[in-house]
DNA sequence: CGCGAAGTTGAACATAGTCAATTTCCGTGG
DNA sequence: CCACGGAAATTGACTATGTTCAACTTCGCG
């Protein structure tokens, strides 16, 4: 899978320089140029994958986000997980056929290919590499778990409540923070409708809970929204 | 084997035996007795860890069922997934400090543990095992995913009719399916009240979809139950 | 039996969904 | 730079799905 830049030159993976491989050593960081990855880009709303396809690749978010997303045989789509920069994505690779949901990008993106195929290249140290994966893989796994939580037994307003803390976790008090997804995506990904959304949005705002600008937003009342979040 | 014991004494663990490590090839069978586990016994409702306890094993469920939930601020319950005899469970162990859900018995259970410090002894075969792990958590994050599908894009009835389905997967026309799960538990797990289930459970037997006898469950008209977990 | 827990059922209610009408936003072309 | 057009978002009115509350029944077990 081999997309090019819109100049057709694909540049070097600085996947060594990652928070997925950070804390790896000197040794496994140089057999990771053995797997002579490449990161390309893409633009808005671009397939990474889709769900049923042959899933041969896991990636590395390198830049940008990326909505995983499956859909109802009824048509109706649930976003299962946004990837951050940094962050892995793609495990089934590893261990099916077929990818089973989808990957796009939200905005531009720079992501990293690693086929699975390539990971014999490792060698010895393959293992460290999948221990690496594993760890992510836990530590999707308990994110997912909080997403269960949140979808089987809060409210409306809990859910964006709970989602936009998290979004704007690393804000500071007077920093805005972009908000890349449109109100249908962040309903797909609260089970919610856009209309119900829409509505949180405007009560909030009018209450001075939070603030939006172009397509950021920044918490006006953190100690509220948290209240909100937390149920009642 | 897995003899049979009162509570209190521990019995070796048949853990080369199970589902999890049975696709291993010998080098990795003898390893795992290194291992050296011990399986034991738990009553109805017993707790196997509790969420934000320590996280230093993780578990081979041997035999019954383990259901494992989370807790919202506002004490709601939802169950994260249900364990099914040869499944592993416990992963936080090998990344946190903490377990991030509760593990409960379901009736009676027999189970292995593995104290992850105890992997050492596992030496050049350790990465076996951790490939073992990764692969089986993999599949439980495909697991999650449809899961968030189920409680973010569907009605209360498809979502009862989905889990029957899937819980009944291995029954032939004819043959009851033990439910392990009170209403509250399916309650629980879906994302409802007891009340909704059990609606929909009067409303199906009625219906001649599904029959219900002591704690065992037959499906009657599975094209029926297909259709309803299908939406519309 | 008789008790308590679990499950069922009904009626009223509330949360969120649906449908529809506007309005706002944004990119494109005149 | 403005006007236009289409997509996204907002808002309102109505509806429906599922919850809540409460009474009642059934089940399991001493």
């Amino acid at each position: 899978m081999s997309q090019r830049e819109p100049n057709g030159i694909e540049s070097r993976c600085p996947i060594h320089e990652l928070g997925v491989f950070a804390a790896s050593g000197d040794a496994i960081t140089v057999a990771l140029h053995n797997l002579n990855t490449t990161s390309f880009h893409l633009s808005p709303g671009q397939m990474v994958y889709q769900s049923g396809t042959p899933a041969m690749a896991i990636y590395v978010l390198v830049h940008g986000y990326i909505k995983l997303s499956k859909t109802t045989g009824a048509g109706k789509a649930q976003i299962i997980r946004i990837v951050k920069a940094g962050e892995l994505f793609g495990f089934d690779s590893l261990v099916a056929e077929h990818y089973n949901h989808s990957a796009i990008t939200l905005g531009n993106a720079r992501l990293c290919c690693i086929p699975v195929a390539n990971l014999n290249a490792l060698g010895e140290h393959r293992a460290e590499v999948e221990r690496l994966v594993m760890v992510r893989c836990i530590k999707e796994l308990q994110h997912a778990d909080e997403r269960l939580l949140e979808l089987g037994a809060k409210r409306s307003a809990e859910r964006l409540a709970s989602f936009l803390l998290e979004w704007c976790a690393e804000a500071t008090p007077e920093t805005w923070t972009p908000l890349v997804l449109s109100r249908l995506e962040i309903a797909q990904l609260l089970g919610l409708t856009i209309e119900t959304v829409s509505r949180l949005f405007a009560q909030w705002k009018r209450d001075k809970v939070v603030r939006e600008h172009h397509q950021a937003i920044l918490i006006e009342d953190k100690a509220c929204l948290s209240a909100l979040a937390q149920a009642q």
